[in-house]
Parts: structure tokens; C-alpha cells; sequence
RNA sequence: GGUCAAGUGGCCGAGCGGCUAGGCACGGGUCUGCAAAACCCUUUACAGCGGUUCGACUCCGCUCUUGACCUCCA
């Protein structure tokens, strides 16, 4: 498998540091907000990418961090916590907000089927070892303390490794643009970091430290977690494009300033970011949607509600390094494709091979079935293009429907290339994707039964009711199939 | 201003130096008590201008446009 590596700006070929074992760590989510549609496409890749690499065969190991301290919101209210601050506002305790929010992410990644990752630790879980970790860096003389404060000294980092391999930046090219901060006067130079803050006394999330109370810096938490649980050197790091610069920057300088320059991740990997009808998301800009405003419809921008496996669906339908854009037409096209997909893998799940022995094999629809299946796990492959993947579940969709139409014409492949398409369709779908049938065994049931009725009035000819149960259907989101072959029943597209 | 991406048909969205992406929408047909679904057929492309090449949507240059990062952000 081959992956593109942000640090060599190129597709690598996939080989783990110690197969068939990888490490893998994304940064999560900071918990002061509602969960929002950018942080719905890590997610997704990622859980795609794990899911994808155990298929493969690798033990994974699957970090993502809770951020629950540390991270400055903007320049109004400079050097103060994010979590705190929003504490503040709605008179609570700061981990009664990291609680919430924990709870509501995780919640909502549940709902996509994204599977929880092997370990999720959180910042305030591991202040000891930020604090140690901000102790290695000082005794490497990468860092100095002002003030109560500990800051990385980015040129002295220079003169033993380089600062700005990953995001491509030159450290001169740096410092000529750095606008005016406050608190940079306890800096040597702008470009420098916190590892460790000085809490001022309005300031309510602080430990105790060798340099006074205060709190980890933003960068910090990252490095300590992934290096902890995966080792000093590991496999892949993810994340969103927009961390690369600082965030990622830094973590690499820290790593790399705390183990002798050892660099501490073989493959970064970054996502790119979503759009809202072509302009990015941000408050300001009144275009910021919830993944609850999406489920639910509420938001003003939205015309309607969209399911969780739409979304799921929607956001894989894009290749991860592409910006996707969420309008209300991209969801609905999105919405009928899943549906579709999902009614062709129902109908899979149930087609048989015949017994028949006559058999009219058509070397051409054999063919076809072949490539799709190989062009499949080949996209796959290719830094995980789940877009082109899904163009050939398509492709075999198609002819999925042709055989159900038309049993007989199944032995026009051999039983094994049916086998085959039968196991690989379910399995990709399922195991990989991660989409999933949005019913329950019992409602289906009640759907069969219902059908049943279906039956008996359409063998009497009642047609008034006939169309009274089809009505039914139709106002429940589902459609009735009346095929040469029986009756049968499938989610509405519409 | 600096750095880096991208501009594909009505919409979304892949891809490649010559061979159908796919989804949604549109049009025609098959099937049907009427439908729906499904299937079959069909239409609309690669921002502009140059260059390299036997041949470019695909490589190079310029122009225009959009976006991201440079400051918390997935």
C-alpha cells in the first residue's frame, strides 16, 4: 500500500517500522464545542485507514488524544485557556465542560460508526509527563524558562536539526512575517513556543511544576501522549492540513529535541479541509454546522436532516486529500447513492449461486467482475482512494441488480468469481467502509410481515389495497419491488 | 505580502500522456393492473494562452480565478 507522506511530499510505499505491528496516532478533538463537520473527515478517514489496515492484517494500535487544556482561542483572549474560558461563560467547572463535550464526540463518532481508538488519552491526564518531557528538552538546552514560563528555543533547535521540515517553512521567511503578539516580550524570538504557561490567578485549570503553578503548553500534549503509547519513533501521524503548521511542526521539534534527533514519526498524513457551499467554515463567517445541526436539519443553511451513514458515505465519496464541499445538493446526491448501495447490499446478502448445471459462462461479464474487483483494492492501495473504490462497488452494483433481475444469468461468472464479488461487496462495504444498514433486525421483520399482506391482496387483485400497503411503504421511506421473480422490498431512494 | 494547493460536463467528484470513472439530475425505452425500483440506450467535460510531443484534460511556462496555511482551529 502506498501512502502520500506529507514530510516527502510524495506516495511512499507503506512498510511499518516493526510489521506486522503499527503505530497510529491523530490528534482528536479539543472538547469546548460541539463536534462540527471538520471534525467528522478525520475521523472517518482515519477509522477507514484502521479498519483498512487490519484487513490487511496489521495489529494496529490506535491513539487519538482528548484535548482538554491548553489551547488559546484568539487574540481577544490571548494566553487564556480555551476550556477555561468557556467555563467562565456558562459558570461551570472546566471538567464539567471537557465532560460534555467528551461525551458529545464521542457520541456522535459512535452514531457515524467510527470505531473508538484502542487508547484515548487526554491532556490533563498526562500533566506529569509534560512536565518531565519539558524537562528533557531544558536539560538538552532547547529551552529556557521565563517568568514561570518554559518556552522552546526554536534557533538553538536550528543550529542541531532543522526547524520546518514537515510544513516547508524557512525560519527567516518566519520571523520577517510574525505579527505583533502580546506576551512575546518573555520570548527570545517570535518563532519560539510554549511548553509551559504561567497561569495567571484568574486562570482556573493549573498544576504545580518545578517552575511555579501553570499549565502545558499547546503542543506539547501531542508529542508526550503519541511518544508514551506508541514509542519515541512510530509508524503514522494524522490530522487535519490546517495542524501541519504549527502544531505538527512543533511536535516534531519536540520529539526530535527530547531523543537526540531521533525523528519521531515514518509517515504524516494529513487531511484536508471541509468547505460550506465553497467557502471555508468558521464562525464568522455564519456557515459553521454541527454534526448535530446536520443530523437533525436545523441548521438554516440545511433544507433537511441527513443520516449518519449519508454523511459517512459523503465524506468517503471524496478523496481524503481533496477539500469537500457540504452543500444540500452534494448530501441529497450522497443520500440517494447510499441508499442505493445499501439496497444492492441487501439484495447481495441474499443472492445464491444457482444449482443448476447448465452453465453459459460469458467470458466478458467474468472479465468485468474481475477488474472491478481488482481496480477495488487497488484504489485502495493508492493512498487510499475511497472515491475510486466506491466507483467500483458501482460498477458492480450494476451488475449485482442485472443477476437479481435475471437469476439464471448468474452462471454467466463461475461460482468462485461469484463467491468472490458476493464476500468482497459485503466485506468492503462493511468491514472497510464502515457503512452500514441504518435498521434494526426487528424493524425488518416488521417490514416482511407487512409484505406478506402485500402478497395476498396482490394475488386477489385487491389493488385498493394493494396501493393503500404501497402508500404505506412510500410514506415509511420504502419502496416495493414487483419483479417477474416475486415481490420484494428496498429503501426509497428519494 | 510570503508559502502551498486547486480550477473536469447541469451539480458533486475520481483519473490518466493515446483506451467508459462513479454518484445525482435530464431525455428515450423494457417491465407493470397503474406505479416504483431495477435494467438497457442517449446527451452535456477537462479555466485561458503558449510550449514539449506522433499525440495532452493529463508534462512545462505565463495569465486569470478560487481555496488553504502563515494566528486557536480537524
Amino acid at each position: 500500500m502506498k501512502l502520500y507522506n506529507t514530510l516527502s511530499r510524495k506516495k511512499e510505499l507503506f512498510e511499518p517500522l516493526e510489521p506486522p505491528f503499527v503505530g497510529m496516532y491523530v490528534c482528536g478533538p479539543t472538547v469546548y464545542n460541539d463536534p462540527h463537520i471538520g471534525n467528522a473527515r478525520p475521523a472517518v478517514f482515519f477509522d477507514v485507514l484502521y479498519r483498512y489496515l487490519q484487513f490487511l492484517g496489521y495489529k494496529v494500535r490506535y491513539v487519538r488524544n482528548i484535548t482538554d487544556v491548553g489551547h488559546l482561542t484568539d487574540d481577544s483572549d490571548r494566553g487564556e485557556d480555551k476550556i477555561a474560558k468557556k467555563a467562565k461563560l456558562e459558570q461551570v467547572e472546566p471538567m464539567q465542560i471537557v465532560n460534555k463535550y467528551t461525551n458529545r464526540y464521542l457520541a456522535v463518532m459512535d452514531k457515524l460508526n467510527v470505531l473508538r481508538p484502542d487508547i484515548a488519552p487526554t491532556a490533563t491526564g498526562h500533566i506529569l509527563e509534560q512536565i518531565e518531557f519539558t524537562q528533557r528538552i531544558l536539560n538538552e538546552n532547547l529551552a529556557y524558562v521565563t517568568n514561570g514560563s518554559v518556552y522552546f528555543d526554536v534557533h538553538a533547535y536550528q543550529q542541531k536539526y532543522q526547524y520546518g521540515e514537515l510544513s516547508g517553512r524557512i525560519l527567516d521567511e518566519l520571523l520577517a512575517n510574525t505579527r505583533e503578539l502580546d506576551g512575546q516580550e518573555e520570548k527570545r524570538n517570535p518563532a519560539d513556543f510554549a511548553l509551559w504557561k504561567k497561569a495567571t490567578p484568574e486562570h482556573i485549570m493549573r498544576w504545580n511544576s518545578p517552575w511555579g503553578e501553570g499549565f502545558p503548553g499547546w503542543h506539547l500534549e501531542c508529542t508526550v501522549m503519541s511518544t508514551k503509547y506508541l514509542g519515541t519513533q512510530f509508524d503514522i501521524h494524522g490530522g487535519g492540513m490546517d495542524l501541519m503548521f504549527p502544531h505538527h511542526e512543533c511536535e516534531i521539534a519536540q520529539a526530535r529535541a527530547a531523543n537526540k534527533g531521533k525523528p519521531p514519526v515514518k509517515y504524516w498524513l494529513h487531511n484536508n479541509m471541509v468547505t460550506v457551499n465553497g467557502q471555508k467554515m468558521g464562525k464568522s463567517l455564519g456557515n459553521f454546522i454541527t454534526l448535530e445541526e446536520l443530523l437533525t436539519g436545523t441548521h438554516p443553511l440545511l433544507q433537511q436532516a441527513y443520516s449518519p451513514m449519508t454523511i459517512r458515505f459523503f465524506i468517503l465519496q471524496a478523496h481524503y486529500r481533496s477539500t469537500l464541499d457540504f452543500s444540500n445538493e452534494a448530501l441529497l446526491a450522497a443520500q440517494k447513492a447510499y441508499k442505493r448501495l445499501i439496497n444492492g447490499l441487501r439484495i447481495v446478502k441474499k443472492m445464491q449461486y444457482p444449482e443448476s448445471q447448465t452453465t453459459n459462462l460469458n467470458e466478458k461479464a467474468e472479465g468485468e467482475i474481475k477488474q472491478y474487483l481488482d481496480t477495488l483494492f487497488k484504489a485502495m492501495n493508492d493512498d487510499l482512494n475511497t472515491a475510486l473504490a466506491i466507483a467500483q462497488l458501482f460498477n458492480l452494483l450494476k451488475k449485482i441488480n442485472q443477476f437479481y433481475l435475471n437469476p439464471t444469468q448468474i452462471t454467466a461468472i463461475s461460482q468462485e468469481t461469484f463467491a468472490t464479488m458476493q464476500y468482497v461487496f459485503v466485506t468492503f462495504i462493511e468491514q472497510i467502509l464502515g457503512i452500514q444498514e441504518e435498521n434494526t433486525a426487528e424493524v425488518t421483520k416488521l417490514i416482511e410481515a407487512l409484505l406478506h399482506f402485500y402478497k395476498e391482496a396482490k394475488e386477489t387483485k385487491d389493488y385498493a389495497k394493494v396501493d393503500k400497503i404501497r402508500a404505506y411503504f412510500k410514506e415509511n421511506k420504502l419502496i416495493i419491488k414487483d419483479l417477474k421473480t416475486g415481490i420484494d422490498w428496498a429503501y426509497d431512494e428519494a
